[in-house]
DNA sequence: GAATTTTACGAAAACGGTTTCGTGTTGATA
DNA sequence: TATCAACACGAAACCGTTTTCGTAAAATTC
């Protein structure tokens, strides 16, 4: 076993100091090519490779980001974190991952051990626990230490930082505008609570409707705990309800709607139309397809990922914060096209 | 902006050396009661926490693993990311993950970036190229390094270390087994090029066929290349060969397979039956929904994260390796039970 | 009161690099 | 031949810790 190899070994083994070497290896023009020679040839021999722990404590740069974010089987999350890793790494990045599970606790506990030293920015999205208590007082204590942080998706007024999302509210009103128009009036929504993106989405379902002229029927409306797809109350609401199309907040509510609505010898698109959010595989592949708001994860992470490393990277510090939204693109398919 | 603070700065600050605070901060027996409390009161008040990144340098240990895997939308490396980060965590390892995109020259690039300090160990998956290339160099340069490995799902000979993986070949057999003995004598195969795990499954798939009597038949096997979803070549497929069963080695072609199947008239599981692996949301939530060999994606990242950290905190270097062999289960639905 | 042991702390090395500055040697210049 | 710049390299500081070892001063012992 070859243990690693060091610049104190090239020196003591070619009778240099550590200095010359380091120099050699970087080319300097302080040092004779002749030992230049010696040394490079000595280095690639032996697979030389500096010590990054060594170059991060010294430039006080780690070239790591910390991407914390809620859940990991969210396939909206997965390719937020796609974007984030290939655009990271193209400029010399890597990415650590942690996971809140949805909770404030871990997410705190992630925070506070990346942001010792372990990273140089954070992207983040909030965990439902943290977005119901509305504590962001860990997340202040790391831009306080003058860490960049990029939220994405779920973010939050309480703290400035650079945010990127998409408009959840307009999405959200596109998505019943074009159910409007395609002459649907009894259009219900399943939602969630807590949680900013599906306030927003829900705001924007009743703009939409009172914008067509449709009075608004809270009953329409089914607000589920956070994704513990409580089958039963889908089912209730759908043997109780009638409507003649329906928007989710998540893929999730909208395949298992589906379902439902299915057993009970209803036809869709033709007796009820479904829109979901979060374009993933199962809107794709679900049978009807899904018609669903895509979120452009990929994109989304990328910008992320571009904003941080340029704070980053950017030795002034402005104390400017932008808020990129992306479009998102309600991508029409069998469950609402006819 | 508060930067953050380091022994230095608590020193000068009240007039004792950095030793002093270190070991006052570690309750040194050698600090006096009265010393101690200055100095931790005083640390407190200003958040003091040590730089991870010294503490590596100093102790050769990152506490920080990489896991290198092929894709992260794939759920089934979701689930193992999740298993590899709630485990490590518990350990107080952070995980840094890196998407080798099926690619063999990423997989070396964040190898070699990873292993020049930055990780204790990594957890891999190889990318279908290398296993197409055969090419292992990058990952013994790494173990002859000292460095230690584990290898799951997509595992090689090439290459000694730990392993955790499934019985690709049993579970593949026991599928096929379960599919005769409910009746069924024309079962076809959709396969892929390359793959370890599915040439194990294949091997499996023809044994089940051998052993049941049932004489095998190329025409029912048909081989996509990797995860194109090629889906002109589904459809032919569908169309000229007749079956009463079809086991994929993977979601999504069971997904497209049964919508290929259900357009052309026929009832799942009445006139064919499917089975695919991996089992993911495409198959609890598909349309009838699919029944599949869960590889337990959770189990699998944890016990490699445990084989990981177990020998990278193991002093002596006990040069003997293991494979791990979990069971997988063979989760029964719509498309198989009548 | 001298010798010895504790007590309480500081100096310095080490981890593996980078970088500034100092210096002995060489060759050119006046 | 004295002066000086250029060349080629080394010493040392620094990043932020931990840890070993040395040592004054205080406390204890005889």
């Amino acid at each position: 076993m070859r243990r690693k190899i060091t610049l104190k070994h090239i020196a003591r083994e070619l009778g240099v100091s550590i200095s010359t070497v380091s120099k050699a290896l970087k080319n300097s023009e302080e040092i004779s090519r002749d030992t230049k020679d010696r040394i490079q040839a000595f280095a690639k021999l032996y697979n030389y490779k500096p010590n990054n722990i060594a170059i991060s404590l010294k430039n006080k740069r780690t070239k790591n980001i910390g991407v914390i974010i809620p859940n990991i089987v969210h396939h909206f999350f997965t390719t937020v974190i796609r974007g984030v890793e290939k655009y990271a790494n193209e400029r010399g990045y890597n990415v650590i991952v942690c996971l809140s599970d949805e909770s404030f606790d871990k997410e705190v506990i992630n925070m506070e051990m990346l942001a010792n030293g372990s990273i140089d920015g954070f992207i983040m999205s909030l965990s439902t626990e943290t977005q119901a208590k509305n504590d962001y007082n860990h997340i202040k204590e790391v831009t306080n230490q003058g860490i960049p942080l990029v939220m994405f998706d779920r973010v939050t007024d309480e703290v400035e930082c650079d945010k990127v999302i998409i408009d959840d509210r307009d999405s959200a009103y596109k998505a019943v505008k074009k159910l409007i128009d395609s002459g649907r009036r009894n259009i219900a929504l399943i939602n969630t609570e807590n949680l900013s993106v599906s306030n927003a989405r829900t705001e924007g379902y009743y703009q939409a409707l009172q914008d067509g002229g449709i009075p608004i029927n809270k009953d329409l409306v089914l607000t589920l705990p956070f994704e513990s797809i409580d089958e039963a109350a889908i089912q209730h609401f759908f043997d109780t309800v009638s409507m003649d199309a329906v928007l989710c907040v998540n893929e999730i509510f909208a395949i298992y709607g589906m379902r439902v609505v299915q057993k009970k010898g209803l036809k869709i698109p033709k007796d009820v139309s479904f829109i979901g959010f979060t374009d993933g595989p199962l809107s794709k592949y679900a049978n009807p397809s899904l018609s669903a708001v895509a979120q452009h994860g990929e994109s989304m992470g990328a910008i992320a990922a571009q904003m941080l490393i340029d704070k980053v990277e950017n030795e002034e510090e402005d104390e400017v914060y932008r808020t990129e939204i992306l479009d998102s693109t309600l991508i029409e398919r069998e469950s609402t096209i006819n």
